[in-house]
Order: structure tokens, then sequence, then C-alpha cells
RNA sequence: CGGGGCGUAGUGUAGUAGCAGCACGAGUCUUUCGGGAAGAUUUAGCCCGAGUGCAAAUCUCGGCGCCCCGACCA
């Protein structure tokens, strides 16, 4: 992509009211747009981020049966009389002219639910692993924090259906190693910390995947031996100490809730009177379990966990391009160079940002590519001009090296 | 929902009753081009409504909106 081309364009200055670090830095460098507190506009930057931690994690769920759906956001209001949330005070609910009632998802249990009992008669159907990627709305009190916490937010909801609650546990450990595997590939992957969470009336505990930042709004109390965290609303249910080692050496961090799991059992399955029949011609309640990540939230965890003073520093797996070119001064040979790198780069498949601006400082763009955050830089100027070479610096680090124009095939292999 | 802060140009800021100013950005032209260029020129603003007053960005009331702390977040 041209940077010349995009549309948006970079703020030198954060807009004063945002002080959280993810606000700021996806705001200047014109990755999302705030419409409202908690509703964020997705821009061409932001969304080829957004984009690939979607494809991350549509690959690691499909990886475990997972299938994709898309379920309506519009929901009739019997469905959730039916479990009785339909005064749940996140729901967004409306009426249309006739006065008849909806709701708008905040979750959808009440949607996939029955939508799977259509299917399900035997247990030789059971598995059921369905999945979206999806817009959810929740009536906020407080949205905050940029992306952290939002009034409307796409969000991965995975249900899984089972005919007994051993086969619900096993697929729950498959989860939990899916869920690192993502949180690994989002570049989370040391920060990230499995947590004991309340699990409601329905089991003792759920899971939370809970990552170790500053700006967390959560505080998990965490075992150093076993990696594992322990949610302050069960801490004194456990005694102050790590419920495997007995540990009570516990450190407290902040963190940010990045993932979440439940063992919903029957209680949703009972009220739908989701039943099969077994290998003995027996019907027995169906055994549910559901599964969810916050794509914008996890980004904007991204953005908390990895920058600096300059700017974002994107992780590989979720950089918006590999590499940033930039063409310093304005030289027809320079420009012949630049286009013709930018040109092979593509042809090899590598995505590239190339900063074909004119008019701009050398200055200017160095500032701006540390902001945006792409892990490889890639300087084409007089100065490498004349040396054969371009110039190569990664995100991470400071060193600069000079890279011969012949060698730059295999040095990006 | 309780508490606090705030609302002036695209962004940041000055102006607390008397001509709405500055910087950056953006546009045009020229010169520049290795860490946020220079000159010339142009552009754009008091959140909304009501009130007080000769006069309101400024005071009063109401509304709307944003941020932060807390509560809430199966």
């Amino acid at each position: 992509m041209r940077q010349s081309e995009i549309f948006t364009k970079i703020l030198r200055e954060a807009p004063k009211d945002e002080l959280s670090i993810n606000a700021q830095l996806l705001i200047r460098a014109g990755f999302v747009d705030k419409l409202m507190a908690g509703v964020y506009s997705y821009l061409p930057l932001g969304l080829l981020v957004f984009k690939k931690i979607e494809n991350i994690i549509r690959e690691e769920i499909n990886n475990i049966g997972g299938q994709e759906v898309l379920l309506p956001v519009l929901h009739p209001k019997a469905l959730w009389e039916k479990t009785g949330r339909w005064q749940h005070e996140e729901m967004f609910r409306l009426k249309n002219r006739e006065e008849k009632e909806f709701s708008l998802g905040w979750t959808h249990e009440e949607i996939v639910t029955p939508l799977v009992k259509n299917f399900v008669n035997s247990y030789k159907d059971l598995p059921v692993y369905v999945y979206q990627i999806q817009d959810k709305f929740r009536d906020e009190l407080r949205s905050k924090s940029g992306l952290l916490r939002g009034r409307e937010f796409v969000m991965k909801d995975l249900y899984s259906f089972h005919a007994d609650e051993k086969d619900l546990d096993s697929y729950y450990e498959k989860v939990k190693i899916a869920y690192f595997k993502i949180f690994e590939r989002c570049g989370l992957g040391k920060d990230t910390f499995l947590t004991l969470a309340s699990g409601g009336t329905f089991s003792k505990y759920s899971h939370e995947f809970q990552t170790i930042t500053p700006a967390g709004e959560d505080e998990i109390y965490l075992c150093p031996k076993c990696n594992l965290g322990i949610n302050k609303e069960i801490i004194q249910e456990e005694k102050n100490q790590c419920p495997e080692c007995g540990n009570k050496k516990l450190e407290i961090r902040k963190s940010i809730e990045v993932g979440n799991i439940f063992k919903l059992k029957d209680k949703y399955t009972k009220v739908f009177d989701f039943k099969f029949k077994d290998k003995e011609g027996q019907e027995k309640i169906v055994m549910m379990g559901c599964y969810g990540i916050g794509l914008g939230r996890l980004m904007g965890t991204i953005v908390e966990a990895h920058n600096d003073t300059r700017g974002m520093i994107w992780p590989e797996e979720v950089a918006p391009f590999k590499v940033h070119l930039i063409k310093i001064g304005e030289s027809l040979e320079v420009k012949s160079l630049a286009e013709k790198i930018y040109q092979d780069l593509q042809k090899q498949g590598i995505e590239v940002l190339y900063d074909d601006r004119e008019n701009k400082t050398a200055g200017e763009k160095f500032a701006e590519a540390d902001l945006i955050g792409i892990p490889l830089r890639m300087v084409v100027s007089e100065k490498t001009l004349k040396l054969d070479s371009v110039e190569m610096k990664k995100r991470t680090e400071e060193e600069i090296k000079l890279i011969k124009i012949n060698d730059l095939p295999q040095f990006l292999n």
C-alpha cells in the first residue's frame, strides 16, 4: 500500500481527553476513530491489524473443530424471556413501530442453543462446535480505556455441545490450549495467564485469560510457581493461596481479561429442553460450554503491551504490514529504486507499506514510521544508493544494518 | 449509577464580561529533503438552548458530550 494514498492522516498530538495508551496511539496513527464513548470505527491501517487477529483466531478455532456461522444481532424478546435474561442490565432493548420488542445481542446462548437443537437428535450428532466472529452490544455504564471496554465490539464466541460432562471437560481443555496459541501468536504469550474466576451458579469456577499490563482494569493474584492467576472475586474463598500448590506468596498484578471460558453444563440446554438419545435410546440433556474473545480488546491489549515513547510496536503476526519502505529524497534514482523494491516485495508476497510521500522530511517519515510500528523499516535514499544498499532497522532494535541491493531477496527469506 | 475534571479551528492551546489570538495541520508557490524543514500566501473555531446584562467564549440555569476514580461487568 502506498502511504500517499491512505485517506487518514497522522496526528502529531493525541486528543487531550484520551489518556489510555491504546486510544492515544491508535487514534494518532489513524488506526481507529472514536464515534462516541466505547464505539469505534476501524480505519484502513487498524482494520489490517484487526483482520490479522481475526484470522489467527479463526485458524486456531477451526483447528479444534469449530464451524463458523453468523448469527443475527437482532433478537426477539421471547427467547430472552425464556431464560429470564430479558431484563439483563447490559442489554440494549428496542421497539419497532408496532411496539414489538427486540434486543441487540450482547451474547448468543439464547440464539445458538435452539439453533443447534434443531439439528441434533442422537448421540451420533454430538459433539457440535459452532462459533462466530461478530458484533456484540452491551450497555456499559462506563466505557473506557479506548478499545478495552466498548459498548459495541466484535467478539469471537464459540459454543460447544456435548453428550456428557466428560466430553465437555476434554473439549474445554482443548480450548484452553487453542487460546494460549492465539495469545502467543498475538504477541501476548509470556504475559497472559490462565486465571480462576467465579463460575456463577452452574460450576465452581470459570477461567479467564489475563494479560499482565499496567493499564489493566483487573487485579489478579498470580502464583509464580504454577503460572496460575486467581481473580480477586474468589481469592477470599481460596484463603489467599494458590489452589494448585498452596503457595501463599501470590503477586498482585494489574491485568486485562482477554478471554473467558465457561462450562455452562445444562444451564441453557435445560431451559430450551435440548436433549438427545444415547446408545441405549435414553433421553439425556446436552452439556454446553461457551468461550469468548473480544477482538477489539485484544487489539488494544497488544498496543498496551507493546509500545514505547515513540509509538506502537506490532508483534510480527498482527502487524498491518511486514515492511515499511521509506523513500528519502526526490532524485529520480532514489525514486525508481524505491519503486522497484516496492514492486519486488509485493511480487514476493511481502506486505509492504511504501512511504512514497513527497514534501515530508526524513524526520517526519521516521517519526511516523515509529508511531505506526511496523516490524521492519527499510530506507532507500541517496546515501544508501551510493553504497548499492538499502538500510534495515527493526522497530524493536536501535541497530541499523545495510544490505546490498543484490542480497535483498535472500535477506527477506 | 455515585464522585471528580472538562468542552474555543482538523489537533493542541491563550483569552474569566469589551475587536477570538497563537502553534501545528491542511491548500497554493518557491527553496529544501537522514530524526517532527524555511519563506510567501490562503484556510478554518467559542458544544446546544434559555436567562442576566449596554455588551457573554467568559456569569446563571438546563441539556448534550468526552475523560478519570469507584460501583457494575453470566
